[in-house]
DNA sequence: TAGATTGTTAATCGATTAACAATC
DNA sequence: TAGATTGTTAATCGATTAACAATC
């Protein structure tokens, strides 16, 4: 069916951000033109993901001779949408907020933090990292005002969810939300969660798990048999 | 073979913190057991996938019975970790620094950060969130001798290769890199990276499919073809 | 006993990897 | 032409989902 396309695999979307991070540190005037097993090779991936990925995200390249540089990095920026920026609203003003404003790159990457909002009468008024920290309430009639789409949420586990309805009405479509909760919305809203409870589970357990098999192994050799077994959880990245 | 086991897979450690979360909010005294279905029920999500997250996660319950819950709460805490607190040095002491300081509900995750390292004078000797601020050079010599085995980087992307060769150097095991770049590590040690351009790749692409697809709608609603397609791009939590 | 839940095995689905043809 | 790379199809692998038996 025409117009219909497949959605990229979460796996392939996240890589791609390596893959153009590479191909913009590379001098356009010396290379014209890149190939999988290069990009690859500096990546530390596998030829065919590679190759994979780009084709999930639509992008061709020509046999033999690779993909034009500056063609790819500006197909790349295109499909991830960070060809044109966006403006964001940043619900929560505290540290976690000024650390997202501190990603300078961002822009580069198609968002733009516009505004803080927050609920504490001490911080409304005040600016974060250059930026205005505005009352809660001012959120939603100021992204309907202004067309803002994109919402991060910074606040903590208890306000999260209200101020996630606060943000659907206002029109905001897609929220990338930091508290370590599960929002409930409107199934076309798309969301983001990075809730680092769960990375530091998948860390955690891992840690423990070698600790374990050193204490394992260091038993055994005391009881003079020792089978100190290899472990490797690293990730691909 | 017997000792050899299965690792559990990413997806289903990932979600193995929320089930926990929620049975800790449950009163102990008066619920005694809980069911996959009951927990699928309140975190949203799949009764077989509860289930079998549990099994990956050695975890056995009593057919028609349930689970009991002091007991499943201590099991899952073991299993990922989180009973035995481990500490943790933070190379970088900035605004994100302070805000991963700002998790309080880290230590009942069995992470306990106990320090944070900078190579700025000016923050040499000072507090962040009350925890003391020690120059780099400290944190692998202080790191062997306090037996720290968990890292936390927060430094720019520039410095977070060097940082890491250090905490590796001072017998740090796991390290959770929050700099965008991918580390090189000898393969036993431990690395979760939480980069959050990849996962803004992953959001800002997802947004732009969905402007897309209104612009599209509109486009050919204005030229009498009104098609709108619904589009479902929420996560599961 | 009946019904609800876990345990276990099989089927499905999708992502990754492999193999080979097409191309420059 | 030969060789390297992309394009395309198939195979593999693992996670998810389904089905049903075992259990209390």
């Amino acid at each position: 069916m025409p117009g219909t396309t497949q959605p990229i695999p979460e796996a392939s979307l996240r890589r791609l951000p390596v893959y153009l991070r590479y191909l913009q540190t590379i001098d356009s005037n010396v290379v014209k033109y890149v190939s999988c097993p290069d990009i690859a090779a500096h990546v530390h991936a596998e030829v065919i993901q590679v190759r994979k990925d780009l084709e999930a995200a639509g992008i061709a390249g020509r046999p033999k001779v690779g993909y034009e540089l500056l063609k790819l990095i500006s197909q790349l920026e295109s499909f991830l949408g960070w060809d044109n920026t966006k403006d964001a609203f940043m619900a929560g003003a505290g540290s976690l907020g000024a650390a997202l404003l501190g990603y300078t790159e961002f822009v580069r990457c198609g968002l733009s933090i516009v505004a803080a909002f927050d609920n504490d009468p001490a911080k409304i008024g005040t600016r974060l990292r250059g930026k205005e920290v505005l009352h809660i309430d001012q959120l939603a009639p100021l992204a309907q005002r202004m067309h803002v789409h994109m919402g991060i949420i910074t606040v903590p586990g208890g306000a999260a969810q209200q101020v996630a309805d606060l943000m659907v009405s206002g029109g905001i479509l897609a929220i990338w939300n930091f508290a370590p909760i599960r929002l409930s919305l409107p199934p076309e809203i798309v969301v983001h969660n990075e809730n680092l409870y769960c990375s530091l589970a998948s860390l955690s357990q891992k840690v423990e798990t070698l600790l374990r098999q050193r204490r394992a192994a260091s038993d055994s050799a005391q009881s003079s048999t020792p089978n100190a077994e290899e472990v490797c959880t690293n990730e691909p990245a």
